[in-house]
DNA sequence: AGTGCGGCCTGTCCGC
DNA sequence: TGCGGACAGGCCGCAC
C-alpha cells in the first residue's frame, strides 16, 4: 500500500483528531510485526500525550515528551481514526486509545509494518541514520543525485528506489517518475546526464506532490485515515499498464523485472 | 563498497 | 469449485 504520499495523506488525516490528546489506554494484539513491538511501549505512552507527529521518508514519528514512537506501515498496512468502542476485526494489531474517545488502529495483513520506540533523537535510531535526502526537500536537486550516481553501475529504477538516495520513492512512483522524465528504467545510473537528471528530479516531485493533493493512490486497501479511498490511481499514465497503449505514442507498454520489482515502461518513449 | 537475492507475511488473482 | 503458483505499494540483512 503505501508510499510517500500514502503516509503523508495519512499524518495529516489523523493529526487532528490526537494532538494534544492524552493517551488512556493501549492495546496490543499482535506483538510480533517486522519487529517486535518494544513490550514496554503501553506503560511507556499512557497517560502521556501526542505534542506532534512528522515524517521522515515513509516513517512516520510521533513525538512524546519522554521519547518517539515509530511506525511504518510496510506493504499493507494503514491507520484508521475510529470511534473507541469499535471490536476489533482481522489484522487490528495496535489500538491507541485518546481521552477524546477516539481511537488511533493500526492494521496491517501482512505485518511488514513496524512499531518502535526511542527515547532520544528519533533520527539516531538504526533506521533512520542512513536514509537519504526527501525527495519534496531543496537538497533533492539533479546534481546531488549526479554525484551519488557517479559511482553506481546500477539501474537507475533500482538507484531512484535506493533510500540511501532518496527516501520514500517506491516502485508506483519511480516507474511513473521515469515515464515522464522519457528516461529507460534500465539504463545505469551513472549514464544518466545532469540535463535527464533534472527532468527526472522534477518529475518525481511533481508526481509526489500531486498525489498528495490527490489524497494518496488508491491501491486495493488503502484507505485515507477517515476511511474514504485516495483517487490517485486515475491519474497513472504507466504504473499496472502493462500491455496497454502508451497515453504518448499508443505503442503497448511492457512490463520487466527489476530486483524483484515489476517495472513497465514505454520502449518507445523512454530511450537509453 | 556496491549489488543482488532471500525472506518476512497474507490476500488475491489467474490458469489448469 | 478447488488448488498451486505468481504476484502485490517495503526494505532489512546477508552473501558475494
Amino acid at each position: 500500500m503505501p508510499e510517500l504520499p500514502e503516509v503523508e495523506t495519512t499524518l495529516r488525516g489523523i493529526l487532528p483528531h490526537i494532538k494534544k490528546q492524552k493517551i488512556t489506554n493501549v492495546a496490543i494484539r499482535h506483538t510480533h510485526l517486522r519487529w517486535p513491538i518494544p513490550s514496554h511501549i503501553k506503560a511507556t505512552i499512557i497517560g502521556k500525550s501526542v505534542l506532534e507527529i512528522e515524517r521522515r521518508g515513509k516513517y512516520l514519528l510521533f513525538k512524546f515528551s519522554n521519547g518517539t514512537m515509530i511506525i511504518h506501515l510496510g506493504m499493507s498496512g494503514h491507520l484508521r481514526i475510529l470511534a473507541t468502542d469499535l471490536p476489533p476485526t482481522k489484522h487490528d494489531h495496535v489500538d491507541i486509545c485518546f481521552a477524546n474517545h477516539k481511537m488511533l488502529r493500526f492494521n496491517d495483513p501482512r505485518r511488514f509494518g513496524a512499531l518502535l520506540w526511542v527515547d532520544g533523537d528519533p533520527l539516531i535510531h538504526p533506521l533512520l541514520k542512513h536514509l537519504g535526502v526527501e525527495p519534496l526537500s531543496a537538497q533533492f536537486s539533479a546534481r546531488y543525485l549526479l554525484g551519488k550516481a557517479q559511482s553506481r553501475s546500477t539501474a537507475i529504477k533500482t538507484f531512484l528506489m535506493d533510500h540511501h538516495v532518496v527516501t520514500g520513492v517506491g516502485n508506483i512512483y519511480a516507474t511513473e517518475a521515469l515515464f515522464a522524465a522519457g528516461i529507460h528504467p534500465t539504463s545505469m545510473a551513472k549514464s544518466i546526464d545532469l540535463n535527464q537528471l533534472k527532468k527526472l528530479v522534477i518529475a518525481v516531485k511533481k508526481i509526489l506532490r500531486e498525489a498528495i493533493k490527490q489524497g494518496g493512490t488508491t491501491l486495493k486497501d488503502f484507505m485515507k485515515s477517515d476511511g474514504k479511498p485516495g483517487y490517485f490511481s486515475n491519474h497513472l499514465n504507466v504504473y499496472g499498464r502493462a500491455g496497454l497503449p502508451c497515453y504518448r505514442c499508443r505503442h503497448p507498454l511492457k512490463q520487466i523485472r527489476q530486483s524483484q520489482r515489476g517495472t513497465v515502461y514505454c520502449e518507445n518513449c523512454q530511450q537509453f
